[in-house]
DNA sequence: ATAACAGATGAGAAGGTTTATCATTTATCC
DNA sequence: GGATAAATGATAAACCTTCTCATCTGTTAT
């Protein structure tokens, strides 16, 4: 599941290399378009259907991670390991956030659904220190 | 913020009773689409705007709970007390899930994040019995 | 009761995000 | 190099949700 373009067989394209490349960069979880837009920077030709595309693709063969998180847009990381999420209720912003990973909770809810359990996601909803900040402010929101 | 739609300082519509009556008769995560489905056999002629409107007006004064998972839609559960969720990756249906709530770990996220932590949510993500076992058959999908 | 007012509705348009289509381009394999 | 398969870019289409606004409904004050 965990792998490399190639071990996907998939062709490593200059698109991909691009989209990859970009999405390592930062640290955010940026939405399809918002990589669009960085990609665009140095592939200005590029279609927005290619980046959703791949970015499916890379998800789906492991080589990126599709975040499974509330609000209205996808987002993808590239760091594939387990970890958890909080959103900024305000602006919608996501971050990581440090939590020891409990892959026993799996186990515990396997024992009480008729569902095969296969993950588990933990998204934390909050303020983000801009907002939290530009809260009391008159001409902020 | 756990309140009726009168201490809401909302009128009790018709179309408001309505829909709140068919989203607590089932058990099940309904889209807004859904709702709407439900509502139309007893109110022919209400507009999707008025169940979309009312479900997010209810959600936002606590009469109802509008779910944070993940996929394309929203999703809407009469049961407002907090209670997690696993959700089919084949069929996207969504369930609850018998966990103890872990009101702690909120505690814990604060600790690490510049973030002011306001809740969280855990959703399992498997597959349900139905999309299990009719995985093996040809014609199923 | 009736008039004035505010709130809610229904219908449709509009917006935003994602997916599908398809001719053309690009890479791979002999 | 030529045949073949895969990927791209452009566009249209689908989908979900929100917005707009004229009309309707309920409330309040007279």
């Amino acid at each position: 599941m965990n792998q490399t373009v190639e071990q996907a067989h998939m062709r490593l394209t200059t698109q991909r290399q691009i989209i990859l490349e970009e999405l390592g960069r930062v640290k955010s979880h940026p939405t399809a378009n918002e990589v669009y837009d960085m990609v665009r920077r140095r592939l200005p030709r590029i279609g927005l259907g290619t980046v959703y595309r791949n970015l499916e693709l890379m998800a789906e063969n492991g080589i990126i991670l599709k975040l499974e998180v509330g609000g209205t847009q996808k987002r993808f990381d590239a760091c594939i390991d387990l970890h958890y999420h909080i959103r900024c209720i305000s602006c919608g912003r996501v971050d990581d956030i440090e939590l020891p990973v409990q892959q026993e909770i799996n186990e515990i809810a396997s024992r009480n659904t008729s569902y095969e359990v296969l993950s588990h996601h933990i998204e934390f909803l909050g303020t983000c220190e801009q907002c939290s900040s530009a809260e009391g402010r008159p001409t902020a929101n």
